[in-house]
DNA sequence: TTGAAAGCGCTACCAT
DNA sequence: ATGGTAGCGCTTTCAA
């Protein structure tokens, strides 16, 4: 490979016959240079090519419009699509997004190697600061974020009620005139949301409705489906089968709609079915899918407030936490039961 | 915030009651320090939370074991899967990854402004190298790999034979007894090596085998799912019924498999199913799908030994290029026709 | 084996 | 308005 030795500002200042600081401060817009010696060192600094050097930059001074996210260890498209969202936005805003699959106390320590100043970390409710994550994020330069529940000292934090959004599912489906309604999926704030959904909206409620399985993350596909299916099954051919179901995640709905599938149950006719999480990929199903989730760009657009807030430097932790309310999208996969 | 100053290795080398250079010596494994005064340095840095200045260091010349992924503007979960895998073993030799999902020239920009000094770009054989995406590379100060498809000067390149990998794929179902073999997906290497393999195979082929669709990344799902629909039942219904199919993509096979339930077409018994692409997400199938991928443990085994040679200065282009061969695995998808 | 000094490209400070 | 100088954290050279 042909090496070109780069270009300094010290070139430039010999062509220009000025010293290299005026070649600094005509380059970086900085006051007390005279405009003719300004246009000719611009114009210079275009022919020749001139390509500042970061890392002496970086090592003078330090902020940057740059923006790191922790993706989470959870498979699933959902973070996928936030990714995608996130980087197109930020393009539009001129900052530059990295991804980080690390382990979030890793990940923080590589982006503070590498001169990335803000950090967005998602982290579920159950998640507590490792000693090394509270180590890194003190030594971090720039701000952490922390969203889906995770919270620390010295981070923003945004909040998902996904309780709440579960919740307003089932009012809904009561509206409409459910009385048996399931759920499957983890035990989280979601299956909370759910109970006491069922609760307030008077339900016929019996605990066999209530179908926790392990994530398939840790459980392994195979697995998961079996024992979901043998406790559907169980529940269908009960006294007490169900008219609804939520499933509190795309992991659950994909092994779920399938064994929907091989017991040849209809959607929505025999079942109506809402899903958390609205990504594109549910909709490769006949029915497009009721969905219960957070906005992914209401997400963008809250983040990259706090972004912008602590660029300009106005930025702190804010009291109180900022709250996310997932919306319900009703199509086709809910009708009146 | 509470803003505690680096500890360089000045203050270790205070710390250690030794100069500044044998501190970096010692931190670098260069020759030349006294054992004994390593290990304390060593010890002294650990205890001191040090964490190594990239921007110096670049400065100076030097590499980070830094590795930067350039995600392609396809959706999928291939890639998921692949930047999973990478996280992985690089943690393991100590290498830090960051993905991008920015355009390819923006991409490489970024990661050459925070010192990230290889990059690995996915790009597909019809790339061509953008004028931005040239003037990146060449202003890049590390080394590029394009694995994919892509090509150009400059950088290394892993090339992956999708068409012999479909090609062998025919074969088999051939070498198993199946006359008629038909073929959904993109207009691609894969279908090349689809309609060469058919040739070579002596098999029965008819144009209407091999249905072409555009990505439903393109397309919208909803769209590229009712041209499919149409394309295939006309073809199951003629004199012609294929006894297997040979898949493209995970794309196209969330897409077909599901066409196949509405038709209530039973794999394998009534047809044989190959998918390209080989990830955890199509085992939620009933039946485990037979694969024909490229290897991602593969994939992620060869780029680390590039950058291995890199890092360690033996680095150059090679000639001639790597390839990387798709295999079969054989699973229930696939029963002799 | 060790360390003093130079220097990578840049910006900040303070003279001029 | 301009430029000399110092210094960011690090590696390299070379003398001790």
């Amino acid at each position: 490979m042909i090496i070109i030795a780069d270009v300094t500002i010290k070139d430039i200042a010999v062509a220009a016959g000025v010293s290299h600081p005026t070649v600094s401060k005509a380059l970086n817009d900085a006051p007390g240079v005279n405009p003719e010696t300004k246009r000719r060192i611009l114009k210079l600094a275009r022919q020749m090519n001139y390509v500042p050097n970061v890392a002496a930059k970086r090592l003078v001074n330090k902020k940057n419009r740059s923006f790191g996210f922790i993706w989470p260890k959870v498979e699933g498209l959902f973070f996928y699509h936030l990714c995608t969202a996130l980087q197109k936005e930020a393009l539009t805003r001129d900052i530059d997004v990295f991804v980080s699959m690390a382990e979030p106390a890793m990940a923080l320590r590589n982006f503070n190697q590498h001169f990335i100043d803000f950090v967005l970390c998602w982290l579920f409710p159950n998640w507590i600061p490792s000693a090394d994550f509270i180590k890194e994020r003190e030594r971090f330069k720039g701000e952490v974020t922390i969203i889906g529940g995770g919270r620390m000292d010295q981070c923003n934090t945004i909040l998902i009620d996904r309780g709440k959004g579960v919740y307003d599912a089932v009012q809904y489906l009561a509206k409409i005139g459910h009385k048996r309604v399931a759920f499957v999926g983890e035990d989280t704030e979601k299956s909370q949301g759910y109970i006491k959904g069922m609760l307030k909206a008077r339900m016929e409620y019996d605990p066999d409705y209530l179908i926790t399985i392990v994530s398939t993350y840790y459980n392994g596909i195979e697995d998961s489906r079996k024992e979901l299916y043998d406790k559907f099954t169980a529940l269908w051919h009960s006294d007490h089968r169900p008219t609804a179901l939520i499933l509190d995640s795309q992991d659950s709905a994909f092994v779920m709609i399938n064994i929907l599938r091989d017991l040849d149950i209809q959607v929505p006719d025999d079942l109506s079915i809402i899903c958390y999480d609205d990504i594109p990929e549910l909709s490769i199903y006949p029915v497009p899918l009721t969905t219960c989730s957070p906005s992914i760009s209401g997400i963008v657009d809250k983040v990259l407030t706090i972004y912008e807030n602590f660029y300009e430097g106005k930025s702190s932790v804010k009291q109180p936490e900022e709250v996310i309310l997932p919306e319900l999208i009703v199509r086709e996969s809910t009708v009146p039961g």
